[in-house]
DNA sequence: ACGCTGTATTGACAAATCTAAATGCAACGG
DNA sequence: CCGTTGCATTTAGATTTGTCAATACAGCGT
């Protein structure tokens, strides 16, 4: 017996990662991120219509990605007419950014 | 009839986000992102066993979620003895970081 | 009021994911 | 050798996720 023990027992991180990991699922899709790019890109609204005529995915797919942004507080959207614009949401990359923080414990600063 | 089309069409970019949405998949789970977190702390090597005694997960669980963190290039292992210790992958924030400028349209420095 | 168009929601199903029990494998101690 | 310990893999079950068809809803034009 007397196996040495691994190493002085290191302390894992006790940080509740929930909400940094449920951001970060919202945007772990392919189709969500393309969303996303676009958005970024036109720095300006998109109308659903465009999702789903550039996506090969039905109409109501992209409305449910687009729901799952949207509820992850990334973008928000505006209904003018028959027609919904979404837009990125102003702290989006923000919020991103300070999940890798945490996750890579970098100081945040205020 | 002639209702006014929504706007300018808008193009939707289109880049192949699959790999950077397969590497945010790997991160984003809360067990996941302790193990990643407590590897950027203790800037060092943490024994598997560690995280078995410090996580409510069994032990193959906790197995199953070290191999993708591996398998996606953020970790790496090295075997000593009975024991195995995982290290963070030196560019894991970096590609991390890469994923989501490609999300956000960053110039993405050489 | 009615029909039409664009978007959201519901319901159902397949695939992927998380978890754990059982098992296998590798390395040490005796 | 053989038993034990630490970790990986396999297998199986429960939950979640992505997708689409069907339906509901909202606003326009007539």
């Amino acid at each position: 017996m007397s196996m040495l023990r691994c190493c002085p027992p290191a302390k894992v991180v006790e940080t509740d990662f929930e909400p940094a990991a449920a951001l970060l699922k919202a945007i772990a899709d392919p189709y969500r991120l393309t969303m996303l790019a676009t958005l970024a890109t036109v720095e300006d609204e998109v109308c659903v219509c465009d999702f789903t005529d550039a996506l090969p995915l039905n109409q109501p797919t992209v409305s449910h990605h687009l729901r799952i942004l949207r509820e992850a507080g990334l973008v928000t959207c505006d209904r003018r007419g028959t027609w919904v614009y979404y837009q990125l949401a102003a702290d989006a990359r923000a919020r991103l950014n300070h999940a890798l923080d945490l996750a890579f414990r970098k100081e945040v600063h205020a």
